[in-house]
DNA sequence: CTTGACCTTCCAGTTTCTGGAACCTTTATC
DNA sequence: GATAAAGGTTCCAGAAACTGGAAGGTCAAG
């Protein structure tokens, strides 16, 4: 298989297939006679894994580790649960701080006319004295 | 003042000041003698404005926008309205993402047992078959 | 033989800063 | 006056995770 064909089983782009490899997230491809990269069915389950935990929102990094583990026979699920409640941790952190964004945007749009006259609460709001949020 | 004092009184990080300066975010400080850069009340203004719409999400970008809107005495509330009602649907659009993420996660987590086996089910969606979330 | 699709490498840009190096100014202290 | 600490200056590089584009090689079809 060629990179377009791995990158249409796996979902992951060509381009971005290449910049795993640069990075060392997969192995070196083999390459044909003229250059052109080689892959087969194990690397399309390979680039899909990545793919899968890259759509959950795990990092680069965490991706290799999750594909240590996955690689590991002798592996502890207790450490794959481990990585997978951190970033749990970590998105529920992010939703967090989003809501609170969103509340106070909510809240401020409400309270603006949004006509032609120029008064305005949303950019009083931020030209206001308040800090920390 | 320094950049230093305009920073504590604003908020905003002495490098990050000189790097909106660079990108013409904020209008480039005038010097002293020595080549200091000097501020005075009403760039603690603008750099609290800048501050707080970058606490709100607000990209640098509709941060210059917001900045362009806050000058002109005679904006329209209705077009800082629709800066942040959209900014608005971004936020939304990345909480349920977020939280379709984090319900994926914790579902996952709570099926797998967490201890020195290593069979996860964790490991197993992710090398699964499905795609698009 | 030509066309077009697909492959190669390499460099640059995106976004928003932040760290660090090398060096200069100011202020305080001895 | 010498010195040291704190704070200022510029410029370059890195972080995260790709993505776009240029310049050029390869392959299959007609």
């Amino acid at each position: 298989m060629n990179i377009g064909q791995v990158a249409n089983h796996s979902g992951v782009n060509a381009k971005t297939i290449r910049y795993y490899e640069s990075i060392g997230l997969i192995p070196e491809a083999s390459r044909t006679g003229s250059g052109y990269r080689s892959y087969g069915g194990k690397d399309v389950d390979l680039l899909r894994f990545i793919h899968h935990s890259r759509n959950l929102g795990f990092s680069v990094k965490d991706v290799g580790r999750l594909l240590d583990l996955w690689r590991d026979q002798n592996r502890a699920s207790a450490d794959v649960k481990a990585l997978a409640l951190s970033h749990i941790a970590e998105v529920d952190r992010k939703i967090d701080e989003l809501q609170k964004i969103r509340d106070t945007l909510t809240h401020l749009s409400q309270r603006c006319h949004g006509d032609d006259r120029p008064d305005c609460p949303i950019l009083e709001e931020l030209a206001g004295e308040t800090e920390d949020g």
